[in-house]
DNA sequence: TGGGTTATGTACGCTAGCGTGCCGACGCTT
DNA sequence: AAGCGTCGGCACGCTAGCGTACATAACCCA
């Protein structure tokens, strides 16, 4: 067990609590296998259970006016899926969609709880994480109005390319296009861009990311934000 | 003190605390009088003092790329401000503006965590509101995003009114341009739309609501989908 | 009463992104 | 090897909203 959660591709809110806590909690815990465009949750669904990804991870939708769609969170072995339960609601808000096939730990809704209550250093670590994603959903919400569909482009590759720990991505302009709000055209325009400066390549539902460095440098500041405050908040 | 609190203006998160809760927690806190354009918080300040508006309001600002700015939510009389020291954080995640002048109770941030500590009925209630909150900024970063000027306006002018409690707003475009992220002649020309359609009359500075029905129906969905989730969750 | 300040109306050219639709190329299946 | 579905490139006209700037009008104060 102890072995699994130190591995570097452990979830990253588990893997830090005290031996104690974390045996505790991964006794809850069984292993499951997410398959790509699989719906864990839809808004309204009442929470079964939470997810802490491992080397897979699951973006967060809102639907709005029946078929616009926009990706407002992500949840990779930084984060968790079924945060809201952390406020003691079992209620789901946004559509929840596994973006890249992989294994996470898995606990019931019920024992999820109990272990809150007997866990104080877990609650508080939880608690940490839903401050983060509070204040990245916010910062989102200007990023998405103000910036160009390039630079969110960029910045979204980097944010998937660290949770699939990997530079070779699985994903379609058609699938990016749903994630970012825009069309799929836009998305072409703006991967011809990135792909002309060198910075990634792609091919018929692949891409590749070739210069990190550089498409940090392309991608808005929103992206290096997210990840200061992440360090700042989670690793004191 | 009970009195103040059964009001039709006091404040809604602690109204309906059983009354030994709100006594208890009321004990603590102190009236203070809000002026327009106050500063409470910067991001990233240390959270000094909660507050719970009740006749005031409070607009919570992303500040981006320096000088852009977004309002992503609002507090009233059914809200709170300094929310994530619920969370055990006493960061403050954005800038605090005080936007409709009028009195709040006020309580230090160490006695607001004592007495959530004290009160499982008030933490938990107060989680609910969190939930709530980080709903709406979800939904709102969509709406932001796919929502045109003239219906973000309607839905903004009734969020406005519901917390000022009167149909008398003391707006200008140029701050109205602000809150929405857009140019202040953007405003003017979702104003005059809604002027000429005989929802809002307005004049140097005053905006008035005058067909309130009219007004729900040009703006977006979310201002229901808003009213109607804090009523789900909030009074069960 | 007059001069400055603030709020609103309006206009200009411009750009990002929209909706749509078509075409070619790739690659899987049979 | 042929056929079909998927993916990406591209082009069309269009719209919302941008940045900027200037003009009018109301109000405030001296």
């Amino acid at each position: 067990m102890t072995s699994i959660l130190h591995a570097p591709d452990a979830n990253q809110l588990l893997a830090e609590l005290p031996e104690v806590e974390r045996n505790a909690f991964m006794a809850d815990c069984e292993t499951v296998e997410l398959t790509f465009g699989d719906v864990l949750l839809q808004p309204t669904d009442t929470i079964a259970h939470v997810y802490f990804p491992i080397d897979s991870f699951i973006s967060m939708i809102v639907v709005i006016d029946n078929d616009s769609r926009l990706e407002v969170a992500m949840a990779g072995r930084e984060g968790m899926l079924g945060s809201s339960l952390i406020l003691g609601v079992a209620e789901a808000p946004l559509l929840a969609l596994v973006q890249g096939a992989g294994s996470a730990f898995r606990i019931s809704a019920t024992n999820f709880q109990r272990r809150l209550l007997d866990s104080p250093v877990l609650h508080q670590r939880l608690n940490q994480y839903l401050y983060v994603a509070m204040n990245q959903l916010a910062q989102s919400t200007a990023c998405i109005h103000f910036h160009q569909i390039e630079a969110r482009l960029a910045r979204w590759l980097l944010m998937t390319q660290d949770r699939a720990g990997s530079d070779q991505l699985q994903l379609t302009h058609e699938f990016l296009a749903m994630m970012l709000g825009v069309r799929r055209a836009g998305v072409t325009m703006a991967a011809i861009a990135l792909q002309a400066r060198g910075l990634i390549g792609y091919h018929r539902g692949a891409i590749t990311v070739l210069d990190r460095p550089g498409l940090i440098e392309a991608a808005c500041e929103c992206y290096v934000n997210d990840c200061a405050l992440y360090a700042r908040i989670m690793r004191p």
